[in-house]
DNA sequence: CAATGTTGGTAAACCGCTTTAGTGAACCGC
DNA sequence: GCGGTTCACTAAAGCGGTTTACCAACATTG
């Protein structure tokens, strides 16, 4: 039995004769180890946790499947856990994972933290941030670098004569919001003192969101001429409420989304879009639990993704609807 | 200890002195029983398998994100298995799960099968086939209603004034696709012997399927008034070789999607689908497990979902391109 | 040839829970 | 006041691995 289980864990040589009775052994028995058992045994499951917000989200769900693929190519199990962005449930699955011991988790959020879950974390060995931040937590983080997406948006707009520009944002107070603005702004403040942010609102990365946003875009008094979508889906939602007030996109509004997931070459116009590499980051979050890596922030490049939603602002004269 | 373990499992009733007492205990060791041990001990993991071809894919991600919700619901892990659609991938799934002690498991494919899935399957006690079968396999199986599908489809193409029908479809073999296409021909067929099934190709569901299909339907010496396409990422792809050849959908010709799960409704021009109900199927699925049903085949309903992508055909002295 | 050092293999402890068996005390009726 | 229950609890036996401790056999060495 040891030197079986010595055989199996690679902790000992034996010689050839020995090695292929046990295998003969084995295949005619068909064993395996009961993972229970030898979970119990070795206080360690060969599992990691993955905790996102929701798997039928595209963005999530090729997170979730770049995950899967490092964490297979590791041998190790992934068990999901989608919170539907609700703490209540976040906690819950924190904790059930703590004691479940897993080897890892990651872990994935989308809204403000009051600081419970910064807590919950913090008790999971192993546990590495993904995508988004949660304030006070030390841990490794991976993000996407979102001050330079808002950067890139910002020129691209900017660039192609814009001075108003509109940011359509997510909710205050998360960290991959805070970077988007802070890009933005220091593009417009690099554009010089002509170029300003004259509108800009806040609210969860939702289509709803988008089509309040578009509402909000078309009863203001001075429109920006361009906008700065923070999310993909509000992007959708922004354009659904653009195309249901006739405004032509980029004729008459120019717009960049974040993210580039679903199919947005295929949209009237396609959307010109910063592309964030989801999958590189998934990779990395499991290589990070496997390497143990220590607490720190790690940003991942994002990418310009030129299509044909931004355009020169209409000229002065041809104001916004008449 | 034991009664404390039978008190925790609800296989005693104690006193409620002795129950306050147990549990304040528990809160102020913070005792949380050791997974591993219980479920070696147990024999059972309180965990459910999911295998499916792929988390990107929107689709499957929107099962997944029921299958996950309802596993929870039921006090179930969930752990997660992409297999990226390679039968290699898939038998090693089936052969660890099997072994991990899930107490179920979910299975969706996306090919056809030689026979060694379904004997794989098969040693896996709390199996349930879902979206698609293997055919040979003994047990509880959820699938949409396919040939209702195809029916539903070929009826609205029909309805609209088409009589040369094309069909873009999976690859032959999967029985989803049988399912499609017997709908579409039963449709066809009750319509009258005007109507005909033109142009039909065969494939995966994929977008470079579907190009590939557009240009075959654009090489086509008699080309169909109207496509029947069986997935929607082919859809997906057939739209895009049509629009680079300048073939006008619905004006030149119609087009119905089987599946709805992207912004179909944002494309140019938003796209006519068939819809299942995934998170229904993936709640069914979960719901076969924890009530361990016996073998047997149970088709969820479709609906067809209007859009703006049929269109009675083009005049016949109106022939495609000049 | 006895002492020492490998080497393949056996026995037993342990991981932390569930569960069966067993024990002492309180409570019952007679 | 004593046998028979009920009740709360303790003791111990698994579950099936891993790991430490220990042995026997054989090769090496002084």
């Amino acid at each position: 039995m040891t030197t079986i289980s010595r055989h199996l864990n690679g902790s000992i040589v034996l010689p050839q004769e020995t090695v292929k009775r046990i295998d003969d052994a084995i295949l005619a028995l068909d064993y395996h180890p009961n993972p229970h058992a030898r979970r119990l045994s070795l206080g360690r499951s060969e599992t990691i946790g993955l905790v996102l917000p929701e798997i039928a989200n595209p963005f999530f769900a090729r997170l979730a499947g770049a995950v899967e693929e490092a964490a297979d190519a590791e041998g190790l199990g992934l068990v999901l856990c989608a919170t539907l962005n609700r703490q209540g449930r976040e906690l819950d699955y924190l904790a059930r994972l703590g004691r479940d011991g897993v080897d890892g988790l990651i872990f994935v959020t989308n809204h403000p933290d009051d600081g419970s879950l910064a807590r919950s974390i913090e008790t999971i060995p192993g546990a590495v941030l993904l995508d988004e931040d949660v304030p006070g937590t030390v841990a490794p983080k991976i993000f996407c670098d979102n001050e330079a997406g808002g950067y890139l948006a910002g020129q691209a707009l900017l660039a192609a004569g814009h001075r108003r520009i509109g940011c359509i944002g997510g909710l205050a107070g998360m960290t991959s919001m805070d970077g988007r603005w802070q890009g933005l702004c220091r593009a417009v403040r690099e554009c010089g003192p002509e170029a300003a942010i004259t509108f800009s609102t806040n609210g969860p990365y939702s289509v709803a969101e988008g089509r309040r946003a578009a509402r909000l875009f078309l009863a203001a008094a001075e429109p920006p001429s361009a906008l700065f979508v923070c999310s993909e889906e509000a992007a959708l939602g922004v354009l659904e409420g653009l195309r249901d007030a006739d405004i032509d996109v980029p004729g008459d509004v120019s717009l960049i989304a974040f993210d580039d997931v679903g199919p947005l070459h295929l949209l009237t116009p396609p959307l010109t879009a910063i592309r964030q590499p989801i999958e590189a980051m998934g990779r990395r979050a499991v290589e990070a639990i496997v390497t143990k890596i220590g607490p720190g922030i790690e940003l991942m490049p994002v990418e310009l993704i030129v299509r044909q939603s931004v355009a020169p602002p209409p000229s002065a004269n041809r104001k916004l609807k008449g």
